[in-house]
DNA sequence: CACCGACCCGCAAGCGCTTCCAGAGTCGTT
DNA sequence: AACGACTCTGGAAGCGCTTGCGGGTCGGTG
């Protein structure tokens, strides 16, 4: 299968009269060619529908053209979104976009260990989960930028959002509403979570309070109401997780009337064990989640919306201006997007239908 | 950012005491290398830990250890699960996944005009789209293996699901159950479907009776019930969709009394209208789904489950054995994997509570 | 004991592109 | 009118690796 006969530089710079050099040169933009040489070189290049060999440019010791983007689990929606908003942004500044699946903690030391993105990429973006010393080590001996979307790692430029600010506006809306025995499913998938929103450290993998759980004790200070540790339950990603947490909620002395779940799958799944144990959402007790998944408008999930695609895109946007040399010095910069409260149709006053 | 000095094929050779040449061949298991030699090389590549530069690999006649996949809507939980399955599968050969979005008309005419991917990959995999002819030509253009999956396209090799048993396991079950009056909510989005089931054309851009569609048909005709059309109806892909496909079949003068969606999302959207109708699911109305989403379990619904992981996976596999060209010629392989009913809680005899 | 393969290995020619360096014009200035 | 300062372009040297080709070595034959 050997293909087409390639066209390279050289095809071009006969077609267009000039040499390789500058044709080189025009199609790079570089400065001291001459507009109409130029000109006539992208014509030529046009016409024959020329696509430089990655291999060669990058040899030659130009960028590669591609950034890897190392993501934990392509399938869930959250990191879909991202994937997409990301791709959109870095595909307008004509990049590619080469994926790295760093799932469980095997497939991180191998990623790790053998850095298989080594001399292949220009820049990496990790997508929301926390970085230690050691990988942000081995992350450094790529000698590329890299930059963290949908949660943030210290050190690196980053785009998200605020947990503590989204985790909030649930629980004040819990509490606003009546709500004073609140429960909170918090999740224990590091890959999830970035940093907590004061994180010095590098990467945290100690479950150290995430932001949302830290708003759940906040929101209940500033309410008057001692927080009560029993209320916070801590479970795997997932429906699943969420159904076996709200079990065990359900299984405390003394349940909450609301439960404020990690994000809208674990919520749901949390519904699901209400529905089951024949109680009635909302009226015996209220749900809400984060993330504002198209399946929460389905179901009806009150929730604390948040720009996903956005900050995929923001992600990719500062990816290229770090590529551009653009990125001010000093802190790096950490983009925070803003998220909203959802109301619909799990969530009403304790005791009281909607 | 110079980043480390890099260790080139020459140190590696120097430091065996023999010829960049031979350091080469005992490096890549050539043959007529003596072993110690082949030996003492592995050694010194070892302890200067040593990494080819797979631009210079390639450049020098190598194939660039890249493949490109066109993926519609990687948000989608369907894509990022064929995604994930085909980034296991290339990864383990050590191949690249460089993902190209062709959304919209627009992107995907974007892409085929460019073909960014030309001579920047090895294979490309088209995931669960039709390609037209023009689209056809251009990717035959790029010289490069072509492999569908999540879907099929009659001329490449493919793997996906045979949608007409999935849509007879679903419909049968109805039918079964004893309804007699089943409704029909197809997506007419054909980025979703491939070519149908007996698909002789390169693509299908006409909406010809897909898989699931003419099983809802043969369905009602084995049983001995007249098909009626006013119960098909087709919305765009998505919860929203389903969720219109219902209401326009509630609508009917004579509804159904169950109801066959394209997916589990579009079984999603039909369910809240269902609720919203005040209408109780499944005494008052079965619904059946397909794919069997996560939250296909968290939300008790019934559905055809399909291997996706695995069908990328298996899509992998197959792009692997082409670049050794170890696939045999003649017929594209299309390989269907099993469809499984799950039984779950939205669907029941007709008028009976489950 | 001379001769022929089989085996290994080194030399050197690229792969396609970028970039340093220098040459040839073109202007503007004193 | 002459000279420096630029602007634009071409020549050529690599970037790190693969591979065809030819020259040594060695063991095995007649």
């Amino acid at each position: 299968m050997p293909g087409p006969p390639r066209v390279t530089l050289d095809d071009v710079a006969r077609r267009a009269g000039v040499s390789t050099a500058t044709a080189s040169r025009a199609l790079g933009d570089h400065p001291h060619v001459a507009a109409a040489t130029r000109a006539r070189v992208r014509e030529a290049a046009e016409a024959l529908d020329y696509v430089a060999s990655p291999e060669a440019t990058r040899l030659a010791g130009g960028p590669t053209g591609r950034v890897a983007v190392l993501v934990p689990h392509p399938s869930r929606w959250f990191f879909g979104e991202l994937l997409e908003g990301l791709e959109a942004a870095l595909r307008a500044a004509d990049l590619d976009l080469v994926i790295f699946r760093v799932g469980g903690p095997e497939e991180r030391a191998a990623f790790f260990a053998r850095l298989p993105a080594r001399r292949k990429v220009d820049a990496v973006v990790v997508l929301a989960f926390a970085v230690d010393e050691l990988e942000h080590a081995r992350l450094a001996s790529l000698g590329v930028d890299v930059v963290a979307a949908g949660g943030r790692v210290a050190s690196y430029p980053s785009v998200g959002i605020d947990d503590h600010v989204a985790g909030r506006q649930a629980m004040d809306h819990l509490v606003h509403l009546g709500h004073r025995r609140i429960g909170m499913i918090a999740v224990g998938d590091t890959q999830r979570s970035g940093a907590g929103p004061s994180g010095k450290d590098v990467g945290c993998l100690a479950p150290e309070p995430d932001g949302r759980t830290s708003a759940w004790r906040a929101a209940l200070g500033d309410a008057g109401i001692a927080p009560d540790d029993e209320l916070v339950v801590t479970v795997p990603w997932g429906g699943e997780g969420g159904a076996d947490g709200m079990a065990r909620l359900l299984g405390l002395r003394s349940p909450p009337t609301a439960v404020f779940a990690h994000d809208d799958e674990t919520a749901l799944g949390a519904i699901r064990t209400l529905r089951r144990a024949g109680l009635r959402v909302p009226e015996d007790l209220s749900v809400i989640g984060v993330d504002d998944h198209p399946l929460a408008a389905l179901t009806d999930l009150t929730t604390v919306a948040q720009p996903v695609r956005a900050q995929g895109r923001r992600a990719g946007e500062l990816v290229v201006a770090a590529l551009r040399g653009e990125l001010a010095d000093g802190l790096p910069p950490a983009e925070l997007l803003p998220t909203r409260l959802v109301l619909r149709g799990t969530t009403s006053p304790p005791g009281a239908p909607r």
